[in-house]
This record gives C-alpha cells, sequence and structure tokens, in this order.
DNA sequence: ACCTGAACACCGTTCAAGT
DNA sequence: ACCTGAACACCGTTCAAGT
C-alpha cells in the first residue's frame, strides 16, 4: 500500500481508475476457464488472473451470473460468425448436414463454449437470442422452400438440433467427469460371458456412441427418416 | 425412519453409535435433493435434514463424490427396475419405441436421477455398469434377431440412445435455468418482422423442440431411417 | 466403532471506505 | 467514477478428540 510496487513478491499495485474494463474481465474470464474449466472459475481466480482486487470485478458485474451471461454473449457471437453461410440453391440435406456438423465441430473445439451455452444455458440476451433465430429462420426457409410443411419443418429442425446437441453433451459430460476409457470400462465387469454382443462389439468401438463415426450414422438415419416424410407429404400446391 | 429429533431451539442431542447408517445418509440425501436440487445438495444441510453433525456423515462417505456415486448406484437400481420387461416376440420397433419412452418417462418423472445419472455422470459401480450393460446387450440381441447387423444394431442403440438422452438432457437444462417461457422469449425479440416463420410457428409450439409431440416426431424420424437400413442390408445368411 | 465441534481453506457477495 | 481490503455467510474437509 505505501508505495507503487514492483510485481515481486505476490504484491499488487493498485489499478489506476479506467485500467480495468468489462471487456478486459470477460476476456480473462474466458482464460481461466480455458486453463481450468468453466465450473473451476471462481472469482479469486480470475481476479488473481487480472491481477486485480476480488472486488474490482463486482463493479463491472453485479453477480458472477451477470459475467457468465456476458460470457454467453461473447459465445453467442462468435457461434453465430463460425457456423458457414449457406450457399443458395442447395439441397436441404446438405444444408442441415453442413451446418450441424459445423456446430458440432465449434463445440467440440471449444469446450467451455458448450459449457457456456449448452450444459449451463444462461439466459441469452435479446440480441444473442436473435442471432440465433436468425439461423433457424434460415434453416427452416430452405426446407419450406424444397417442399417441407412448416409444421414438418420445424420438427425436422428440433429432432437433429437435439441429436447433435445431445451428442456434444453426452461426449462433454463423458470428458468432464474422469474420461472412463474402454478399458476402465472393460476391466470393471468381471464377467462378460452372459453379454456376448456387448464383449464383441466393446472390442471394436468405445461405448460411449458419441464418436464421429455414430454422429454420421444418427444424422443419415435421421435424414433418410426426413426424406421419407417429404414423399408422404402430399403434394405442394 | 424414525427421527426421533426435535427441531426446536437448534438444540440437536448426540447420537447413539449405530444410530446412524450408509443407507439412512443416501435417503436422507435424496429427499434433499428432490426438495431443492442436486446441485444445492450440501453436506451441511443434509446433515441438518438428518439431524446429525457434518461430520458424521463423513465417516461413512471420506468424500461428497463417494455419496453421489453412492446414490448414483441406487438411481441405477431404480432405473433398471422402472424398465418394462422385453416381451417375447416383439418387433424391434416397439421394443425401442418402448424401451426409450419408458427411460425419458423415468428421468421426467425423477429429476434427481436425471441430474445424477446423465448430467453429472459419476462412475458407476461395476454393479451398475453391468445391470445396463444387460439392458443394452437384451435390445441389441432383438436387433440383431431380426436381421441387424451387429455393427449396425449398435449404431441403431446408440443413435435412438443419444437423442433421447439429448431430449431428456436438453429439457432438463432448460428447466434448471430460470425456466424461460415462450412469452419471455419472444417478449425478448423487439422485432419478429425478418423472420416470418418462426414467428408463426412461435404461436404454435414452444421452441426448445423437448415435447413429447417432437419427441414422438424424432424417434418417427429414426426408426423410419432405420428401417430402410435393414431393407438395404445384405440379406442374412 | 461411531459421533462430535473446532478449525481451515475456499467461495460469492456486501460494505464502508480510499483515491 | 473507479478500485480496495475487511468482513460475512456458506461450503467441503481434516483433526483431535469425546463416548
Amino acid at each position: 500500500m505505501s508505495k507503487p510496487e514492483s510485481t515481486d513478491g505476490g504484491q499488487r499495485t493498485r489499478r489506476n481508475r479506467g485500467s480495468l474494463s468489462a471487456q478486459e474481465i470477460i476476456n480473462g474470464a474466458f482464460e481461466v476457464a480455458e486453463g481450468i474449466s468453466l465450473d473451476k472459475l471462481s472469482m479469486p481466480e480470475l481476479a488473481r488472473h487480472l491481477g486485480v482486487g476480488v472486488t474490482s470485478i463486482y463493479w463491472y458485474f453485479r453477480k458472477k451470473e451477470e459475467l457468465l451471461n456476458a460470457m454467453t454473449d461473447v459465445a453467442v457471437e462468435r457461434f453465430v460468425r463460425a457456423m458457414p453461410p449457406l450457399t443458395p440453391g442447395e439441397t436441404w440435406q446438405r444444408a442441415l448436414r453442413v451446418h450441424f456438423a459445423a456446430q458440432r465441430e465449434f463445440y467440440g473445439a471449444h469446450a467451455t463454449m458448450a459449457d457456456l451455452m449448452l450444459i449451463r444455458t444462461s439466459t441469452y440476451s435479446r440480441d444473442a437470442t436473435r442471432r440465433v433465430f436468425e439461423l433457424e429462420e434460415a434453416l427452416l426457409a430452405i426446407l419450406i422452400g424444397q417442399g417441407f410443411t412448416p409444421d414438418n419443418a420445424l420438427h425436422v429442425y428440433n429432432a437433429i438440433s437435439v441429436y447433435t446437441r445431445g451428442n456434444i453433451i453426452h461426449d462433454r459430460i463423458l470428458r468432464l467427469s474422469d474420461t472412463p476409457t474402454l478399458d476402465t470400462r472393460s476391466r470393471r465387469l468381471s464377467d462378460w460371458r452372459s453379454m456376448p454382443i456387448l464383449a464383441a462389439l466393446t472390442a471394436k468401438y468405445p461405448l460411449a456412441g458419441t464418436s464421429d463415426e455414430d454422429y454420421a450414422f444418427g444424422v443419415g438415419r435421421l435424414l433418410c427418416g426426413f426424406e421419407i416424410l417429404l414423399a408422404e407429404q402430399p403434394e405442394a400446391v
């Protein structure tokens, strides 16, 4: 306190007015979350990382939740930017495939974003909500433009969306708990004799069901089911 | 069951030796979790509920995580019991439909179980793992018995499993955060003009995509896709 | 062998200041 | 207007006992 201090010894000098900002806090929060994990992100830890007193953060965000919501907004922004544009004239199958594959890839590469947007589901701001809805609207337009009724288009979108999120979330949760590998899983069972089918498949596949291959299979079956639905619909006026 | 305790004054008499048990603690933990929510279940809160000192719990469970794992085991036990038996000779479509509908219903009715088994994914004991695998084995046997290759049977199982879990988890997460109803969602957008499709659908459906109707649709499309897959498979030897 | 409170490190948050 | 530490209530966990 007495003198402006050099950085040695764990002492921290008082920050000047205006030297901190909401943006800097948010950025720091992402750094900490990516270094540890979102649910281990704490206010003291973040303050240490930023080199400020804990309570300084509270001037910009009155609750931790407010900070998390601000982070979510940034996450949505990046998410929307990471989605590939819809190329005009492409088939609905390709549009769905590409969009949701990009979504899965984004969350796979950015675990913190998945934790923020999928597992925590903090409230989105109006702007973030709007951006996400615009994406959905564009996909629905493609589906309807190629023959789906609006109701079916929504159901199609929801089905593949829930499947994709299920894949991502389930995978993420497995990773957050202590990553039970196939080895530990199979070791856990003393006796595979009563389960010949799983015993054989276990050697070949991880059992989580969230691999790239699994995802491709699921999407393939869904698209197949959607095609039949489209064919069975009454013809367009 | 007998709770000999005075709720008055906050005073607590010393419990006799043997008056507490792992089972009683687990039961109490479920009661607290169901009363509040799993992630608000704390050791002090649980001790208060049981009328014991906090540290007494630590004689039976050396970490909170140990307690949660024990709870998970009980949950798996109840889950397996809640699954309907496979009636002999039933079609694979019906077997999948009934099994996963029961799964969804179970978690829908027992939020704490969903939090324990799906969101937290604490490590299962050998016995719990075995019980779950036996269920999966039985379903795979039905699929293979009616013509699916073992590989396809596993993929089919994984696809519908991930979709079902996605539906349950997404719904649960929405409920855990402050339940954004359709009203608040639509109110959040000042301007629906650029999104005519969603504007119209919003009036008709909740946008979460996890309703009974959504689930039935998704399962229907998956089963449809599975049927095509089965038809396209090389005929059985 | 079982149950206990005191005590510690950590967290989110409030408050009454300092500059 | 911005940044600060002291302080509080709460949590998970350890320890050195009591019975």
